[in-house]
DNA sequence: CCCTCCCTACCTACTGGTAGGCAAACCTTC
DNA sequence: GAAGGTTTGCCTACCAGTAGGTAGGGAGGG
């Protein structure tokens, strides 16, 4: 076992560039330097970038599962475990400086596989199910209001945590996602 | 006067292969094989990538301004005018084959110049202002339903409307773009 | 012995950008 | 209106740097 995970260290500096600049934006260079091998070294790991993509596009899906699964675990009520999907996304957007790998990916897309492109909409689906279910559940339990249809509430409000988090990186500011956020928040009771 | 104007024909394909792209995936060799010169006639027109970049945000933004003000002249309740707007971002979609230059533009915001990052800005706050103001105007005469404070409502339409254009690229789908913002146009009167 | 992991060295293609030239259009000024 | 100079718009040819990717080798552990 070596010291550090170094496919996982670069899969981690893969997406914090993806997620910061682009995916067209960095390059094997870039993650050889953060990582601290040489740059042929990283294709023994990923033999290409389009490798490497679908390697974070399903790693990220994963982890943003299981997540979604521990917010099912420890919130009862639909309102708060949306209000804790959306301080997900706030802790995602960390303070304007990324966006969600889904939304940059989403914007790259001609640069990307086809696989990725299919795992993007696979991601979509999986968040806006879950987003569907928390809306479904607060609509009975009272803890949302004014929700009349589930699953176009979930459809807006990932495009609303989407587009927030680009208007905070816009101006690497953490208080347009906040602004964004605002009125939906408003509706969630505490 | 030239045949076409060349600058236009430049700003033209670098503006559809950025807000297609982004930012960083076209080269003036695209630009160049595009509009039927060489490369390096680019840079009589457009001395930099960065000063290109420039000359696309402002292009933008007059054209943006242009278009609000004509729906300003040409729709008189709050709610027609909103409605107008949805419409442009619609469009501006091109059936998910491209996004806002300005959501393109801040996801690439790393590898733009700071001059063009303080455009963003700017061409944020004036949609923002634009909308602020039609939500106020719907909020009094009625065409728009549960408005209770037109900046906050301006400020979540705006992200929705830019997330809402990433969904629908992601899979180059049109019906995400609609299935997002279907219930804000539910709160549009006829 | 082989497999994992990383290395040096190298490749081709392409990046944005520069230098200098050349023809046509546009001014002047006679 | 012709002569001369300047500007405009594009060209060929080239540059250094970097992109993703390959070939082959060596150290070390199972």
């Amino acid at each position: 076992m070596p010291t550090t995970d170094t496919k996982t260290a670069l899969l981690d500096s893969a997406e914090n560039a993806a997620r910061r600049l682009g995916f067209d934006a960095f390059s094997y260079a870039d993650l050889a330097k953060d990582v601290g091998i040489r740059k042929a070294s990283i294709h023994h790991h990923f033999p290409s970038k389009a490798n490497l993509s679908v390697a974070l596009m399903e790693r990220y899906h994963e982890n943003f599962q299981d997540i979604c699964a521990e917010i099912d675990a420890s919130f009862d009520t639909g309102g708060a475990q949306l209000a804790e999907l959306i301080k997900q996304y706030r802790k995602g957007s960390d303070k304007g400086k990324r966006i969600c790998l889904c939304a940059s990916f989403s914007a790259s897309r001609d640069s990307l596989p086809p696989e990725v492109v299919e795992k993007i909409s696979q991601f979509r689906a999986m968040v806006i199910g879950w987003m569907t279910n928390a809306f479904e559940k607060g609509r009975k339990d009272g803890t949302i209001s004014s929700v009349t249809h589930p699953a176009l509430e979930a459809t807006s409000t990932m495009s609303l945590l989407e587009g927030a988090q680009l208007a905070a990186r816009a101006e690497e500011n953490p208080a347009l996602f906040e602004n964004a956020t605002e009125l939906l928040l408003a509706r969630i009771a505490a």
